[in-house]
DNA sequence: CGTTTGACGCCGA
DNA sequence: ATCGGCGCCAAAC
């Protein structure tokens, strides 16, 4: 299991594990990269997950990841600039009734979401 | 092939 | 409590 082409999976797998869990946040819930980090095993830097969102996140307005959802663990909105708009992410958040102010999540320890931890 | 940056996190001062 | 530096892994130049 050390051919160049299963080490390649290996590593497509893991965007595709991103952005299965990122998938699973229930709407009104935030989650942080070092948790989804730490639940495919904390293996990755939490920049990797970030990085995997990239991927994930065409640019173009497709929801199919809500990565709005998925915030640092300050709980600010350190993505923000990544989507379509600057707000898109706050406004999205805010609609799914996270409250978000100055690109801070509130109540942040409320809405957060732990895949380690609720996933089970 | 070597260097730099990046949607972060933790440790130390 | 606040500020700075280092580390992890991968992609892009």
């Amino acid at each position: 299991m050390n051919t160049p082409k299963e080490q390649a999976d290996s590593q497509r797998n893991f965007f595709q594990d991103v952005h299965e869990v990122v998938r699973l946040i229930p709407p009104g819930r935030v989650s942080t990269y070092g948790a989804i980090a730490h639940y495919l095993g904390a293996r990755h830097g939490a920049r990797m997950v970030g990085y995997a969102l990239i991927a994930a996140v065409p640019a173009r307005g497709l929801e199919q990841v809500p990565a709005q959802r998925v915030v640092n663990r300050n709980g600010l909105l350190t993505g923000r600039h990544h989507f379509a708009t600057p707000t898109a992410m706050q406004e999205t958040l805010e609609a799914e009734g996270v409250r978000v102010a100055d690109d801070q999540v509130q109540d942040f320890k409320k809405v957060f979401w732990d895949p380690a931890q609720e996933l089970i």
